[in-house]
RNA sequence: GGGCCAUUAGCUCAGCUGGUUAGAGCGCAGUCCUGAUAAGACUGAGGUCUCUGGUUCGAGUCCAGAAUGGCCCA
């Protein structure tokens, strides 16, 4: 701990009032003024590295309350690694690609469809992109300035810019040199009339109520061709593509016979649904997995076959909630059906042309849309024998949002990175990730890796990264380019000025070294996942430059994003630095639940219920703000969200702190005291405050390296509320005394070190806050001390302070006071009138002596003359008992009820003496003895008549509510001073200055006036107290209290 | 349809490896205290711990199933 001793100690006066936004933003300024957050980095220069890295917002919409969700979380702890002296450098970033962007300017223009944008002209309608991506960067860069998230905007990399797309390349070059990347077929939602895939969220403005065909179809066995498979779809279409049938390894299925002595396999559990009133014998039953490999007949034989097909292929993914267990499979229509197919190595027909018509080798149905063939098929079938039944089907199924043409699921042509082959790396590495909370690692994002499919890298699109990679327009042979410097040598010119976007970069081309054809570039872009996932590398422009910064900044030791990016960023980052280093891109993680509204429902425009965060912070502050969000809520989980809920921060948490605080500034200041340093405290209270303190040090310390921001921020709430409400109100005289004592000085050190070493743990959550009481109290009386709480030192844990055992002891004397002035409230007795005893029951022989040894506080904080034990040995109490399940219960298991009974069955008052010498208790079950000890047993005394008593488990407080005329006198005395006190207060005098006083009283008040004169001028620092009529100046009550009369007039001492 | 999460007082949340009497704060009502005074203390009302089964001497806590809500994916 600091020493310094100090002539004279003035700190900057503080109102009780706080204006929090106000003292929010001058904090603001003064950070500005002495360019704080740059000395973050400036003092830490050599210091071990601690690395955060910022997954990159777009900043083409507001930032909204969520976004001050994340980046208060993103703050917290490069603020702690500062102070815990690490080097952490924060550098922002800026997502800029992608579809949302050019759907914004695709609204602007009055775009509907690709072909308007090409028309257009790819270059315009980009340059209008990378304009949108800033449109409300201002926005961004006051709300993260205003709430306290320091991160470094100026060199904040951006996804769009050349040196980013460098390096971007640089990685899918090295993925292509380990055949890492590759073409292959994508199911996709497909408009046969705009001939475009639509996006997932494209999809999700247009589904709508169907009606399709639902049909029955026979597949014969080669086998047995009296015996079919029995299989259902709702898109007859489909099925000049089949190549499998799939069943479910575990379901069971059963071959029934028909009164025809037809056998049709399906489903156990489907066989009522499906033939309804028929009756039909089972005739065998087994496993799916008996079915694997068995050939069936094809329905049709339009295309030739590279491949084996027509065969049962095993599936998690088949249900027995519809149809028949046995799924059909044309892998060129459905993305279940294409993983399949990849599995089990069958073929992918494509009997379908971009148009939605069929190829010309589907001769029958040539040409025709698909749709409107559905019933031309099923006639056919039924006409083969092979329809087992057909009706219509209602469900709702996606039609195109812009023409409303029915989708297809369609295999198209895809760029993917092979991270499937990885899968392992992946698994093991993330189970090195610390993941808060923890269920995301094996749960949402452990599965996720677990049944990892490889990356759909490649988008039909234009504002985007370019996929590097050429084919020849002859042999369609195929290269990747990694970097400015190859691309200009193979076009053999200088393209370093080139901007690497569509339309420019699709112009660069050159002779194929096989055929000398022209390499064109193919015109997909990537996936904008794999742009802020590449951040690592690219933000450095590695590996072109900033080597030695790459390896310093890699990997990071903490990201924190909502939870919707284990399949965002999360992932990204993962897959790729897997794939390239074999290593994991972050140690830890927070990721954070959504944001809802008081009702517990989403935020949405539609229902109008966004809490706009302007709103909440002009009203409460930006610490506030963030303490809610800290405190409110564990991160992972979703949590409600309102103006309210941050106020309430403000009344619970911020006033009791600021009220400490400017109760010690006030008091510190008229007393001057020489010194604030804390060595070997004498004092209980203060013995114990440092205790629970270095306690409260230790616990936040833990819980920040573990990221455990809960329990980094509650405790200190709670100690905070104790500080208030226990340490300063019992240790108000002692500020208070006139002398300048010892004991006074020990006050003022303890308070002063628990409020120093509060901001500071408060400093990387409630950062204003922290820093206010940091300047006031640090900074005023020690100008060498560090320039802001922000570089200040984090608390060291002083072990020698902490002593559990007083922690425990202090918590008893808090309930049992508590419990006295519940048992005062019964017998209507105010805390003002002296009572002459409170007596107490306690759980066990610790707690009784805890209790002796605090008698003295326990009598003050009551106002009374004695305190003790409800005894035996002194009266004529009687005693219960309670076996205490947890110990009894835990040592002799299912014996505890059989013990619980006998002990309850025995004198309680043997069982009460003998626990209250400790000695063990014997009790003989089923021919057993059994040793009952003192802890195992709760004795609780019972107080005899004439007590008030209050009483909650194992504990009573007993109060003896007769008065003599002595308490009645007392009582009146302090009545007397409560008036002066207050009259001091309206007369507006200092709360040192000297008083006067003038009495006039009725008799009884009057002697007890004259009794208690001592204690009443010291208490109200009265020079002279006479019974005479007042001079005219003076400030004059006239009261009736207790049935008595009294005039005061007081006069402030010359 | 699948995966993950949540469900405890009017509201926001605690409740450790199971221990019988489920806590806190806010809000509400009442009482008190006060040289922190637009603070503070105490008391009270308010709970079938979402439901149904199971394991156990004992379940808010563990297991299985269901319901509701949320997120992600199909």
């Amino acid at each position: 701990m600091r020493v310094f001793c100090l002539r004279r100690i003035m700190f900057k006066p503080v109102n009780a009032k706080v204006d929090v936004p106000a003292m929010e933003d001058a904090v603001l300024k003064f950070w500005k003024k002495q360019e704080i957050f740059k000395k973050t980095s400036t003092e830490r220069q050599g210091k071990p590295d601690y690395v955060f890295y910022e997954g990159p917002p777009t900043a083409n919409g507001r930032p909204g309350v969520h976004h001050v969700l994340a980046r208060a979380f993103k703050d917290m702890f490069p603020r702690y690694k500062i102070m815990r002296g690490y080097n952490v450098s924060r550098r922002g970033g800026w997502d800029t690609h992608g579809l949302p962007v050019e759907i914004e300017v695709e609204k602007q223009l009055g775009f509907k469809n690709k072909q308007q944008i090409e028309e257009y002209g790819i270059d315009k309608f980009n340059e209008l992109c990378k304009k949108s991506v800033f449109n409300y960067i201002q926005e961004w860069e006051k709300l993260t300035d205003r709430i306290a998230f320091w991160v470094d905007l100026e060199t904040a990399y951006i996804t769009y810019e050349n040196e980013y797309i460098e390096s971007v390349w640089w990685i899918l070059k090295s993925f292509w040199e380990k055949d890492l990347l590759f073409k292959g077929y994508k199911i996709v939602p497909y408009c046969p009339r705009c001939g475009t895939p639509l996006s997932d969220h494209e999809v999700a403005l247009g589904y709508d109520e169907a009606v399709d065909p639902s049909v029955f179809v026979r597949f014969p066995l080669v086998d047995k061709p009296d015996t079919s498979l029995l299989v259902w779809t709702t898109t007859p279409w489909t099925l000049p593509a089949n190549v499998a049938v799939a069943a479910h390894p575990d379901v069971d299925y059963v071959t029934v016979e028909r009164e025809n002595k037809e056998k049709i396999i399906l489903a156990k559990s489907l066989v009522e649904k499906v033939f309804r009133d028929e009756q039909v014998k089972v005739v065998d039953s087994f496993k799916g997995k008996k079915l694997k490999g068995m050939k069936y007949q094809p329905l049709f034989t339009f295309v030739t076959l590279d491949k084996p097909a027509h065969y049962i292929v095993l599936g998690d993914f088949v249900t027995t909630e519809d149809g028949t267990g046995l799924v059909h499979q044309a892998p060129a229509f459905g993305a279940e059906d294409m993983e399949m197919a990849k599995q089990n190595d069958l073929p992918v027909l494509l009997t379908v042309q971009p148009d939605g018509t069929f190829i010309p080798e589907v001769t029958q149905w040539r040409g025709i849309f698909v749709k409107d063939a559905d019933p031309q098929i099923i006639q056919d079938l039924d006409a083969r024998g092979l329809l087992f039944r057909s009706e219509k089907y209602t469900h709702t199924y996606p039609f195109c949002w812009r023409c409303s043409t029915p989708l297809l699921y369609y295999a198209r042509e895809s760029w993917y990175i092979r991270t499937s082959a990885k899968k392992d790396r992946l698994v093991s590495l993330n189970k090195t990730i610390n993941w808060v909370p923890e269920h995301i690692k094996n749960g949402r994002f452990g599965n996720w890796l677990e049944n990892n499919i490889d990356w759909s890298l490649s988008r039909e699109r234009y504002w985007g990264t370019p996929l590097p990679v050429w084919e020849c327009e002859g042999c369609k042979q195929r290269e990747c380019v990694g970097s400015v410097k190859e691309l200009s040598e193979k076009a053999g010119k200088d393209l370093t000025e080139l901007d690497l976007h569509r339309p420019y970069v699709d112009e660069v081309s050159w002779k194929c070294e096989k055929c000398n054809g022209k390499m064109n570039r193919v015109k997909d872009l990537i996936d904008v996942w794999f742009d802020s996932g590449s951040m690592p590398y690219a933000q450095w422009h590695y590996p072109f430059e900033n080597k030695e910064k790459f390896e310093a900044q890699y990997p990071a030791d903490y990201i924190c994003e909502a939870v919707d990016q284990t399949r965002g960023w999360f992932y990204s980052l993962h897959a790729i630095s897997t794939l390239l280093n074999d290593q994991v891109s972050f140690k830890n993680v927070i990721c954070l639940g959504h944001i809802q509204d008081e009702q517990g429902r989403k935020m949405s425009k539609s229902l109008g219920n966004i809490v706009q965060p302007w709103d909440v912070i002009n009203l409460h502050g930006a610490d506030a703000l963030r303490w809610y969000l800290f405190t409110a809520t564990p991160p992972g989980q979703e949590r409600r969200f309102s103006a309210d809920l941050v106020g309430e921060v403000i009344r619970s948490f911020t006033l009791t702190l600021w009220n400490v605080y400017s109760f010690f500034v006030t008091y510190a200041n008229l007393d001057k005291p020489q010194a604030l340093t804390v060595t070997a405290p004498t004092n209980e209270l203060d013995r114990w405050l440092l205790s629970e303190l270095n306690v409260l040090v230790r616990d936040v310390t833990k819980a920040y390296e573990e990221y455990d921001v809960t329990n980094a921020t509650r405790p200190v709430e709670k100690f905070v509320e104790t500080l208030s409400t226990w340490y300063v109100r019992r240790s108000r005289r002692r500020f208070w005394k006139n002398d300048s004592s010892a004991d006074k000085q020990a006050a003022y050190s303890t308070l002063y070190t628990a409020l120093v070493t509060v901001a500071k743990l408060i400093a990387p959550a409630m950062p204003f806050m922290a820093e206010e009481l940091y300047q006031n109290l640090v900074r005023s009386v020690d100008e060498t001390a560090p320039e802001s709480v922000h570089i200040a030192e984090w608390p060291q844990v002083m072990e020698e302070f902490i002593d559990e055992s007083l922690n425990k002891e202090m918590q008893l004397v808090m309930k049992l006071v508590s419990l006295g002035h519940s048992a005062r409230q019964k017998a209507n007795r105010k805390v003002r009138q002296p009572l002459a005893e409170a007596a107490f029951s306690v759980g066990n022989p610790n707690e009784r002596n805890a209790l002796l040894k605090n008698v003295d506080v326990i009598q003050d904080e009551l106002n009374v003359k004695q305190v003790r034990l409800l005894d035996a040995a002194t009266e004529a109490v009687s005693h219960t008992v309670k076996p205490l399940p947890k110990q009894l219960g835990q040592k002799y298991g299912n014996k505890f009820p059989a013990l619980q009974k006998a002990i309850l069955a025995m004198n309680p008052e043997d069982v009460a003496s003998k626990l209250h010498a400790n000695t063990p208790v014997e009790v003989k079950l089923d021919g057993e003895t059994y040793h009952i000890l003192a802890d195992e047993v709760e004795v609780k005394a019972l107080a005899k008549e004439g007590f008030a008593v209050a009483e909650e488990g194992a504990y009573v407080a007993a109060l003896v509510t007769d008065l003599t005329p002595e308490l009645v006198a007392e009582g009146l005395a302090r009545e007397f001073v409560r008036r002066v006190q207050d009259l001091r207060k309206t007369a507006d005098l200092d709360v040192a200055d000297r008083i006067e006083l003038f009495v006039e009283a009725s008799a009884n008040l009057k002697s007890a006036i004259e009794a208690h004169k001592d204690y009443i001028t010291a208490e109200t620092l009265t020079t002279k107290l006479s019974f005479a009529n007042p001079p005219s100046d003076a400030s004059v009550v006239e009261d009736d209290f207790d049935g008595e009369k009294v005039k005061v007039g007081l006069v402030r001492s010359a």
